[in-house]
DNA sequence: CATGAATGAGCATTCATTCAT
DNA sequence: TATGAATGAATGCTCATTCAT
């Protein structure tokens, strides 16, 4: 029996029973499910280096697992990959979303979500992974990655048209693209050179979101 | 994954123009030379799919010649890549300075490019891409290509700084900033859900340049 | 880029260039070419293993080379398997035409067949090889090998019906049923338990023709 | 290619028949022992792919236990194989007997035998499934086979035998090379290019017995 | 009895690279 | 200039087998 193109679209196990946990913040010795460690550093690679530099011997290595145990986890690399960036998504957007249902204006809240996002080194430009991983994926797989980003530039919507409504934001600019705008913007701290202009990660943010709320004229 | 190679920075000859260019346009039957045919196919495919992604045997194929004949014009895929992307960015520079120098308003001229830029499919995230091939690059190499990139950004932001003295813009927006910022909202001309977004990519164009130019409040 | 299912339905390059050949029966120590190896090597294995429990490596290392290089010539296993039972059809096919076609009564004829072909050992059934290789090959595959392989029985069955016009036969036996019953019968000599019935394999294979001649009654 | 084997030459545990059959007819849904189910799945397996080509992985889920149960009851693959192929081999022996043992002269006997057993599809030729998979069996396991399907042989023998004496058939033929060409007769039936020649498979069988009977001068 | 988890070994396939011609 | 042939190293994936529970 040689490879064949496996089809699942994402893991192959349940998230792992609920209510056998020891209550109480775990000892950070205390043995995380492998399942749960192969995700986060696949998370973790996939977004340093993109979709096909990664291999599966190299998630392995660095859980201390074989590989043939990632594959008793996740059926295939696209359906790890799925799995992975859909959770890291998901995670981000809850982050996110703690911040954006804070106390303050937006725009202050707009600003720590910035400072968060630029302190943080893993953050590919969501396209480009998706690009260049989208042949290995399935129809499946790929809308499961698709409504998890979606997933963030909703709540961004949302946070944008109410403060449309509420008049803390000019009339007239369709939010989704406000969202978009937003979170193009924040792509900036990926590169070195606009990274070096300022002695912070923390300034560079605000200058973003000076020249976000305000524009260039 | 592939070997971290070898040491050359570039192209393995040099450009070897003997003016032994006939004079007039050529006819379109003219056998283009191997070395740029190899290169402007590697410029597309790089562009489109990633590194990785890219085997040089399908650029060989592709160009109707052998994988071996490749080695002979470029030391190694590194050496290919570093070549391919660099001139891809300078003509990207030259066109954008075209346009730039043409007659009109600042935030016209930015429009056009805007336009043109969106216009284009093949247009990946550039940080993205370099932090993918990075791995396999040497220092030169990076280097020839972050100069190719720089020089994108420096005309930009020549403009902006002349548009600023001469009151166009509003002062105390660092230039430099501002073309990070115009570069990083054109990657939404990438993400399929916000090209959805309007009818045509020349209204989406118009569209961010609203937003770039007066700001979100 | 990962492995995706190869179609080609043969091998990759054509015969090797003819008009190239040293004169004369070549020494035994003149390097065959590697292609033309492999292509014996991997009949003997096939033949001998079945498709599954013969690894590509196998035959390689047989061969004195690497993997690489049997894919250098051939585009996969089922290519590969493909040109190497084709290849030994034809051959069969060749040598059992030489013999038929010489002097004497048709039963004396298929009786020299059956002494040379009880006396090879590789002669696995055609049948259940394929039915084991047939998952992995193509449209083309299979149907080039059915016609290698219909082209046996068709020179069989030519042969059965000059004879039954001339009337060495009995009539009213459908020629191509008899070359397959032939066939099948000449299937014994894979028996080892058939074997050892008799002192050697043209005593068993004189018994198998009596009985093909004149039945049981 | 697998291990070659842990040394067991069968079943891991006894029969394990301890009288604790409810007695009559078991419903239809009367749960079936698990060792017989993944007899039987192995068994049509094996019969219709090979040994290779099937995976325990397979049986299992097919049989809807893991592949840890079927290790519980059989020893190793090798081991499943042999249980399998014998009491496959063994029930042939049955069906076949209880045929040859009713009414009717010889030839009309093994008609019936005949048109059953082309009836069948999964029917692999014998000696090629033990070739492929001898090389995983140890002494035991493929004496087992060899027993079990000297077995079928040994009963043709004896009523060509007695067929011999009672001047059914022609004195002269060893009785047991009738039983080989008998069953290599019939493997006919596994070509789809000889099956396609006649309507039936009945009438197919007809055709068989007429050649086997009378010979074909 | 049964299974969830894990693994070592192997396989088909691809790729960047080399080198004699 | 160009290429046909070859290869070492890696990759995704599967499989038979083990073992603690």
């Amino acid at each position: 029996m040689q490879p064949t193109n496996s089809n699942s679209n994402g893991s192959a196990r349940p998230d792992s029973e609920p209510g056998k946990r020891s209550p109480g913040r775990p000892r950070s010795e205390e043995r995380i499910p492998v399942r749960e460690l192969v995700l986060q550093t696949a998370s973790s690679l996939f977004m340093e280096k993109g979709y096909d530099a990664v291999s599966l011997n190299e998630i392995a290595e660095l859980c201390g697992v074989t590989k043939a145990s990632v594959y008793y986890h996740f059926d295939s690399k696209p359906a790890l990959f799925t799995a992975a960036v859909s959770r890291m998504l998901q995670l981000a957007r809850k982050g996110t979303e703690r911040i954006l249902l804070q106390e303050g204006t937006l725009r202050e809240r707009l600003l720590a979500v910035a400072e968060r996002r630029l302190a943080m080194t893993q953050h590919i430009e969501f396209e480009t992974l998706m690009r260049e991983a989208s042949h290995y994926l399935n129809e499946g797989q790929r809308s499961a990655i698709r409504e998890a980003e979606q997933g963030l530039h909703d709540l961004l919507c949302v946070h944008f048209e109410r403060a449309g409504t509420s008049g803390e934001l000019r009339h007239g600019h369709n939010p989704m693209l406000l969202a978009h705008s937003y979170t193009a913007l924040l792509m900036i701290g990926n590169r070195p050179a606009a990274k070096r202009m300022y002695p912070s990660t923390d300034e560079l943010a605000k200058r973003i979101m000076d020249m976000f709320w305000s524009g260039v004229s």
